[in-house]
DNA sequence: CTGTTAGCGCCTTCAA
DNA sequence: TTGAAGGCGCTAACAG
């Protein structure tokens, strides 16, 4: 009969440190400090243990790592959407910033919900990370209790309209919009047009109408017109949309996009309906991405910089394991990219 | 004087089961059992417990029961890059396939380094995931090695023209360049140019290079021109590396580009020049991604399912915890986007 | 339906 | 410079 296998059912059950200090001829602690670079090892033995490590192919177990020292080489990042680019390089930058720190990152996407923002952010710290990044400050009570309780580093990004748990690393959504009002009259235009997107899902692009219509409203000003998408933004709605937009209230003569694939779209709309661009109809996005400034007529923006948002969050939290004194708020601040649609 | 703290700085240590069965006044292994739903509870031994652990805001310490139960309900996830959309929306297809399953993605990116890969899974393994997805299959044989014996799922994603450890998810690169040409070839074109990016970093673009031109060779044609941009694709380098493909190569009359990143910057390049499209000179891409369809006239192209191939990784490797007894290949195939460019 | 016992694989602490 | 002992917080296996 044969013999009772353990639970694993693969051939050869994962290779311990205890195997492979027994085919060095050391202890287990001297593998684990020689492969963690802790403590002193000889050079002879440190010799010995790689050429162990090598022969037995030992694949380090993180995970009784972490629960042995109380603490994972893991970073929580919580985003909002995967769809949308913004957050795909808020991700790159964290990725980036993490480098070979040996930290991985694990990731959720909450979908802008609050109660999956929660869950998630349950489960992330069950995994003992060191540090928490996480988009928007939109979270339920008990989320903010979770994070606040951690004790680890936790960075909120995008944001620096609100008050944060230990750092803020963003801009201020709302002069962003309020600044881009300014600019554009400036620039002489008076009949705004405004194309916007779902605000539930994107809280921050209301922020960005609010500062808009304030800056109108100081200078006497009030929108002329404005159509709002019930959706996610994307260049196939901002194309409809300024269509409605032009229909709606013809005298326009500067549409501002909740966003530039928004605002892409628009610029599509016009090369599509023979509108000349800035002299019948100006527009202006937000974000400053690629796309819009690979247009044949670069895209009239404001750019903001989600990779270095990403990065620069990450980068402070690695820099100190404790929290700051007062919550700290990082602003990385934004550019006014002139183009040539406004 | 204030007494010693310990090296946690939060006032109160973490929450345990210990602390959570107390005040519920039954065992550790009940609350456990609770919590995963696993095993025989009462309806009020139940309700006990939910209310302690809300009383004492526990948070299930995933390391230990990790170490505990020999498995971690992680996913590794391994792509190239992230500044590439195509990867961003494979993650979303993984995400969203892993959905309320429980499962959490770790993830790392090997900038198209294999040794960095290498690095990365060992790593990745490390937390002993249930399973891993990754992109490609140009691995160190010690990668190989080490993903063949972790014994867990494995998808290859992106490619099927390789033998996978455990399953391929997507499609032939090689056979959609040849159905490019083929398809070309019978809406009349007859002089092709080609705009490609590195292939050190992606090599699938190389393949369907050799599917194109292979196509071509059996038709007695042969490139009348082609150029390559020495750097990662995009839209910039698209319309700049068209240019020149014009200067070096007059007559072409139809550009197939290695990605839509780079058609679209050929796209921009054309209503720039005044050069008419498909009548003066058509325009092919690959990949389908939104921005070439909302073009103003939509991108002739070929539509790959980059986020069902995610999906459908995840959902084939969820199915069943064990390997397949042979290593399968699952075919996403694609689809010719006519468009209005070629 | 609930509890007891015995680790999971590693790291911390203390001792040599 | 190295090792021995004990425990991290949880769960599998086996009782009751």
């Amino acid at each position: 009969m044969a013999s009772h296998r353990p639970r694993t059912p693969p051939p050869r059950a994962a290779v311990t440190l205890a195997e492979v200090a027994a085919v060095a001829g050391v202890s287990e602690i001297t593998v684990s400090r020689t492969i963690r670079n802790k403590g002193p090892i000889s050079g002879p033995t440190r010799a010995r243990v790689m050429a162990a490590i090598r022969e037995v192919g030992y694949v380090p177990n993180l995970v009784a790592g972490a629960l042995a020292s109380a603490g994972s080489q893991l970073m929580g990042v919580v985003i909002p959407s995967l769809s949308n680019i913004v957050f795909a390089e808020v991700l790159r930058g964290v990725h980036d910033a993490l480098g070979a720190s040996g930290y991985q990152p694990v990731f959720g996407v909450t979908d802008y919900d609050r109660k999956t923002e929660e869950a998630l952010v349950r489960s992330l710290l069950g995994w003992k990370p060191a540090a928490m990044v996480i988009v928007g400050f939109e979270h339920t009570p008990a989320t903010r209790k979770m994070l606040t309780r951690s004790g680890i580093r936790v960075a909120e990004l995008m944001d620096i309209d609100c008050a944060p748990i230990d750092i803020a690393v963003g801009f201020s959504h709302r002069q962003a919009g309020y600044d881009t009002g300014v600019y554009l009259f400036d620039r002489g235009y008076r009949r705004f047009g405004y194309v916007g997107h779902d605000w539930v899902q994107d809280r921050r692009a209301r922020l960005r109408y609010e500062g808009l219509t304030q800056a109108l409203a100081e200078r006497g000003l009030r929108l002329a017109g404005e159509v709002r998408f019930e959706g996610p933004s994307s260049t196939q709605a901002g194309s409809a949309m300024l269509a409605r937009l032009r229909a709606e209230a013809p005298g326009v003569d500067v549409a501002v996009f909740s966003n530039d694939d928004m605002a892409v779209g628009g610029v599509f709309h016009c090369i599509g309906a023979g509108v000349a661009l800035k002299s019948e109809l100006a527009i202006f996005g937000f974000n400053g991405l690629d796309i819009g400034q690979a247009l044949p007529r670069p895209l009239s923006t404001l750019r903001s910089n989600r990779y270095l948002i990403g990065r620069t969050a990450v980068e402070r939290i690695l820099a100190s394991a404790e929290r700051e004194r007062e919550p700290a708020v990082v602003n990385i601040g934004y550019e006014i990219l002139v183009g040539e649609t406004a």
